[in-house]
DNA sequence: AGCCAGGACGGAT
DNA sequence: ATCCGTCCTGGC
């Protein structure tokens, strides 16, 4: 507890700007509900500000470098769809290191993708017409790096959202890099190395349980696998799935969140306890069908683009109902 | 105080 | 292939 205190009061890195970048989007184009997902559990990585519509995220950029951006609507600033953004570092940035955070922007972001693919696919069903008109032009997305995801995902096993943000909020408070920029002071995700040269023991008095062997489990890998990334890109989706599930500590559940968030597969669906309940409801009517039952629904509504209708209804349901994040924190997983 | 839910694993079937 | 006990914590 002590050292949790210690660390907590660990003056945070001043980042300065360094650069701006304008990154056009595909259009349509949704700049908020890309950067901001209302059903997301709140990080101290990130903070949209509803009334400037400004949204602060921060960006491992690699071991030294720490990077927060200020992102704003193109359409502002340029009358075109896409991304304006500020670029604040510890540390000069070089070209290629600026080119490096747009090429993560873009692919996180899913800036290049053509949404009207999804839409055109599901344009008979009429229960999601709502939801899309709603979230006209919004993409997937997943700032996280996939180590990064990985984490996020073991911290959602097994356990309550209220729960998850608490040992997020431990994890990052002890092993991330306290920042502040513009006036807004958040955390720099920690690298597989911060946490491979802790220990289990350490993990564990932050009360992440029994996870704290699969998140030294994860680390390890990463630390020792630094290309694993990019290799799994390029992998089929079998592949990819098998791969990951290699991680000691990546099951299917953790593994479908990577490969819908973080690989951007729209077909992947993605249904825990507390969505398998919701989507139950939106089907059938009622909470308690067979969680297979549900999945083989959604299957046959969607087909390939499962996991961005998954997406649209859940964005659309937390905006209209805004008692469902505390129905959640109650709720077991995510 | 004791039991239960929630993924993943590892071993048994 | 599917089933079961175990891991850990907080809520009931």
């Amino acid at each position: 507890m002590e050292r949790l205190m210690e660390h907590s009061k660990e003056q945070s890195t001043e980042l300065r700007k360094y650069g701006e970048l304008s990154l056009p989007a595909v259009s349509p184009f949704n700049f908020k509900y890309t950067v901001y997902k209302p059903s997301h559990f709140p990080t101290r990585l990130e903070e949209f500000d509803e009334a400037s519509e400004i949204f602060y995220r921060t960006y491992r950029l690699n071991k030294e470098k720490l990077i927060g951006l200020e992102m704003t609507d193109l359409q502002k600033s340029d009358g075109k769809d896409g991304l304006k953004i500020e670029i604040f570092s510890n540390k000069p940035l070089t070209e290629g290191e600026v080119k490096k955070i747009e090429a993560h922007v873009t692919y996180s972001y899913g800036l290049k993708e053509d949404i009207n693919e999804f839409y055109l696919s599901v344009a008979s069903d009429e229960s999601i017409r709502e939801a899309i008109n709603n979230f006209w032009g919004m993409r997937n997305s997943c700032f996280e790096t996939l180590f990064e995801i990985l984490n996020i995902s073991s911290m959602l096993q097994n356990t309550t959202v209220k729960r998850s943000e608490q040992m997020m909020q431990a994890m990052l408070s002890n092993f991330g890099k306290r920042v502040i920029y513009n006036g807004k002071e958040l955390f720099v995700f920690y690298t597989p190395e911060d946490i491979f040269n802790s220990s289990e023991e350490r993990l564990r008095e932050l009360k992440v349980g029994y996870r704290a062997k699969f998140l030294m489990e994860i680390a390890r890998y990463f630390s020792q696998n630094p290309d694993f990334e990019e290799k799994l890109k390029i992998m089929s989706l079998e592949d990819a799935k098998k791969n990951l599930m290699e991680i000691k500590g990546v099951g299917p559940y953790s593994a479908r969140i990577a490969l819908f968030q973080y690989l951007r597969r729209p077909h992947e669906i993605n249904f825990d306890s507390w969505k398998t309940k919701i989507f139950s409801k939106f089907f059938f009517g009622n909470e308690d069908e067979a969680a297979k039952k549900v999945e083989k629904e959604a299957k046959k509504r969607w087909g390939n683009y499962g996991g961005y209708a998954d997406l649209y209804v859940i964005e659309d349901l937390f905006v209209k109902n805004p008692e469902l994040q505390y129905w959640r924190k109650k709720c077991r997983i995510i």
